[in-house]
RNA sequence: GGCGGGGUCGCCAAGUGGUAAGGCACGGCUCUGCAAAAGCUGCAUCGUCGGUUCGAUUCCGACCCUCGCCUCCA
């Protein structure tokens, strides 16, 4: 069975093939984050799932080129840039270096290409200009730039692709109110922001007077530019469906660069929300936890990635820190039984196959079903059981651990959770051991036993076996 | 008010028209000097009430609870 997603312009599973079979690569892009902030574990769920949709496709043969922008230019950038008295870039920077070091600490491939907003002001000036050479874009009497709802409809085009909208039965919220721009009609938005005071100098020469661009535009603009006027995958948070995603399908399509009958992006798919400890994460909940945070709380990356790839990508999932201690049990005892594999295969290579392991076969067929990591996992943990049990009878070969070692790898290319980096023993704990030993083998058992409740108090367990004494850190 | 998700074991979380994966936690047993680790093993009838069906947790209806979106929040 082939790949399958969940498209939500058709709101139905899919099978995923690829808008050109022939391009060599699947075009695949993820909304990205605004750098004016450390980046929340909820952004980061996101982001793992791309990472996680990256990966089994490459698993599967394809040649993904992914995309994610980095929103460098927008209202929250610049009051901190005004506020702090950075230039722009030197602001942006600063939390784009700090966005990608937490997505490597998240074991997150490196998208291939990182667009900067800022980077691409010509490409989208063209794009506004042939939305207004086409009669959708419209100046206003503030300077600004606005797309016209209407006028893309008059065009036969449809906004309405991702939701279900019906205008005369939305609510007025605040945000719609407050809205103090010169728009013809409330559901248009802005392409091209005209400078105002406030925007102190981020601003850039263009057609419509110094200014700069709307939000939902750089997204069409640098997709398109890296990734051609159709291409295969574009993701985000479910937040984004609407209206950003929406607002990008509507440039795009109206610009009307893509061959007749070819949509902007072929399949879409929105990532569910995180929630912790049950409620939305805000922070006037004060339940907003960062990469950075959770670090300092001794949580280790491939914990926080595991608890992230625990649940369903269309689902609301709950984070907890119960959830980060059972997350942390749980890898414990994956470590375990790859440590174990990796001693006894010793230096047997696995000779490879051209047909996968039943257990690598089903995890990547729990995958192809719209990304069914709980099922891939529950495929990963009987293996476990499995091959602990033959670890236990001891009856597994070195090749035959070899060969275990070599799929777990293969899956693990997939999860991305790797091994639990290595702790060097400290002098004072490895004197500790050998005095343990020394007792044990003197059966001084009062001895032995005090020693081990020093190191356990120390962080380090001790787990004596037939093969000998192993040191574990807690 | 409109639209869309959810309610499955103590916690997290899959899934199916024929009597419910997996993880964490917990109990028993084996192993162990004792432990730990590991193995074996035990532990749920799926929000409520109706309906359809030979049979529903899975389909339909109503209700209750909960979460999200409704114009620049992943």
């Amino acid at each position: 069975m082939p790949l399958r997603l969940f498209n939500s312009l058709h709101r139905r599973v899919e099978e995923f093939t690829p808008i050109d079979p022939g391009a060599g690569s699947v075009g695949f892009y993820c909304c990205g984050p605004t750098v004016y902030d450390f980046g929340h574990i909820g952004n980061f769920r996101t982001f793992v799932f791309a990472d996680l949709l990256r990966r089994h496709l490459e698993f599967r043969g394809h040649r993904v080129n992914h995309v994610m922008n980095i929103t460098d230019v927008e209202d929250k950038i610049i009051r901190q840039v005004a506020a702090t008295g950075l230039g722009l870039a030197e602001f942006t920077g600063r939390y784009t270096e700090a966005f990608l070091a937490d997505l490597g600490t998240l074991a997150c491939r490196r998208p291939h290409h990182l667009p900067r907003a800022t980077e691409y002001i010509p490409q989208i000036i063209d794009l506004i200009r042939r939305l207004e050479q086409r009669g959708i874009a419209y100046r206003a009497a503030d300077g600004s730039v606005y797309f016209s709802i209407q006028k893309y409809r008059g065009c036969g085009c449809r906004y309405g692709q991702l939701i279900t909208l019906d205008p005369e039965a939305q609510r007025r919220t605040e945000r719609v109110s407050g809205d103090t721009y010169d728009k013809d009609d409330l559901a248009d938005f802005a392409l091209w922001k005209a400078r105002v005071p406030a925007d102190g100098a981020v601003s850039w020469e263009s057609p419509w007077g110094q200014g700069r661009p709307g939000w939902h535009i750089e997204c069409s603009a640098m997709s398109m530019a890296l990734l051609g006027p159709s291409f295969d995958l574009h993701l985000g948070g479910e937040d984004l469906a609407f209206p950003h995603h929406e607002d990008e399908i509507a440039q795009s399509e109206g610009a009307g660069l893509q061959a007749p009958g070819r949509p902007f992006v072929k399949h879409w798919v929105h990532a569910a929300h995180l929630l912790v400890d049950g409620k939305k994460m805000s922070k006037s909940l004060g339940n907003f936890f960062t990469v950075r945070d959770l670090l300092a709380q001794g949580f280790q990356g491939r914990e926080i990635r595991f608890l992230l790839l625990g649940a369903h990508y269309r689902e609301t999932f709950n984070f907890t820190r119960e959830g980060l201690e059972a997350a942390r049990s749980a890898l414990a005892r994956l470590d375990a039984t790859i440590a174990q594999l990796a001693e006894r295969s010793g230096s047997s290579a696995a000779t490879s196959t051209a047909v996968d392991s039943p257990f690598v076969a089903a995890f990547g067929e729990a995958l192809d079903d719209d990304l069914n990591v709980s099922k891939a996992w529950a495929i990963v943990f009987d293996w476990v059981r499995e091959t602990n049990a033959a670890l236990a009878g001891g009856t597994l070969g070195a090749a035959e651990s070899a060969a275990r070692l070599a799929d777990w790898r293969r899956v693990d290319g997939v999860l991305g959770i790797g091994s639990r980096p290595e702790e060097e023993i400290p002098a004072g704990v490895q004197a500790l051991l050998e005095r343990r030993q020394v007792a044990k083998a003197a059966r001084d058992w009062a001895t032995a036993d005090a020693v081990r409740g020093e190191l356990k108090a120390l962080g380090w367990t001790v787990e004596d076996s037939k093969a000998g004494t192993r040191l574990k850190r807690l």
